[in-house]
DNA sequence: ACCTGAACACCGTTCAAGT
DNA sequence: ACCTGAACACCGTTCAAGT
């Protein structure tokens, strides 16, 4: 055809040109918008093509993850353990953001990159560089879990189905009756985040102050472990249960 | 045809059995083997006669997820908050542990069920009548995130690849060499981790421990801000950073 | 009124046939 | 030697045609 002359013919493939082709697409239409044949199609090419930079889909996926990754802050050599933990894992937190896909992406990969598993080292080393031990870092970056990449679970956050186009007052109000009857609890613990407001309810409370909550928590736990001198032997965390 | 006789005419298929059969073939296969036509196949009935109990594939998935909550133990007025909320996290990671799927269905599925606001709804149950406040419960429920299901991500436990069957020591000793150089700090907690015996490295590490570690870690440092008596205008979370 | 076969609109990946 | 069209073996879901 002479649809593609060598005028628009576009710049040849590479594995990045694929890699960061597929991140501006999952960025603008959700991670579900990856498929070999629609990306290839964006960057004018066969769907075969693209084998020859990404060995498949999962690969891509990996790839996806390592650029978002190249994103994070380098580690430093920061004042004190804490800070520098903080710091790295915010900014993580702040590249996940600015990637939303990136959360389920990381959750559903299991491949160790040698991004991954950089990010993983330095930061282990801020701990070890911190005085923890051996054993004692390799805990609490268990404990950590996938904090590390900055992010939580949605755990009640989940935006209300938006299937219910007509709001319809009177159903709403006998929903939201059997609701506290069923979850008085839930319903508590809601109302308290909305400060009693609960028309905010489903719009999700303040998931920055959560994170942060929860990892200094953490890292606040951590270090009475660590000045304790935690050891292998020791009761399983601060043995005051 | 007069392949299927009245006599061996399956039970007539109900939304239960659907999802029964679902989870057992899950159990056995993994959750990549979850697809309408095979467990209509299974069922010995046509795919379309699924969608007759279930809306489509999102919905099958929560309701197995479903039917793992419901084996979880039963809320009971425990001694104390800790030990109840205790009982039900490890109860709920006994079930989690049955059927290996779940985790990640749990992390994928964005649908809060009526299953998932009742176990929600009386965990925050047992911490209101430990006499933790709205606000704090709120927090600490945040903060436990995906491990009120019992379950924490696998971080660096993934089994490696099963893609180089010949070992071949001296491309191993490379490797391990490359390693060494390039992770020092992972090299360093997993042969901790290990006891020195470093060819136990992927083999993972005794996950309960690091659950039950990062758990009461946690419930440790709630309860101290319980008895701190945390309120929305405390700092983050001890305030001792 | 109920059930279902065939079809629709997709996938990731392979591979032999083209240049 | 390189590239790629067509095909393979799947999906979830729809829908009109059967009984």
């Amino acid at each position: 055809m002479a649809q593609r002359s060598a005028v628009t013919r576009r710049a040849p493939l590479s594995r990045d040109r694929v890699l960061r082709a597929a991140v501006t697409r999952a960025d603008a239409a959700g991670i579900g918008s990856i498929n070999m044949r629609g990306l290839a199609q964006e960057l004018g090419v066969v769907p075969m093509a693209l084998y020859k930079h990404v060995a498949g889909k999962d690969e891509l996926l990996d790839g996806m993850v390592d650029l978002v990754i190249g994103e994070f802050e380098p580690p430093a050599a920061g004042p004190d353990w804490k800070s520098e933990v903080r710091r790295r894992v915010l900014s993580a937190r702040r590249a996940v953001l600015r990637h939303p896909w990136a959360r389920l992406a990381i959750e559903s990969r299991t491949r160790r990159t040698p991004a991954v598993l950089g990010y993983m080292d330095s930061l282990a080393g801020a701990f070890l560089a911190g005085g923890f031990s051996a054993h004692l870092t390799h805990h609490v970056m268990h404990a950590l879990g996938n904090r590390i990449w900055g992010f939580t679970p949605e755990l009640f956050d989940a935006p209300p189905d938006a299937d219910a186009p007509a709001p319809d007052p009177e159903a709403r109000a006998a929903m939201a009756r059997e609701f506290a009857e069923r979850y008085p609890h839930i319903l508590q613990i809601a109302t308290a985040a909305t400060d009693g407001d609960l028309s905010r309810v489903g719009d999700g409370c303040d998931e920055q102050f959560e994170f942060e909550f929860a990892l200094d928590l953490l890292l606040d736990g951590f270090d009475r472990l660590r000045v304790a001198g935690w050891t292998p032997g020791s009761a399983r965390s601060t043995g005051s249960a």
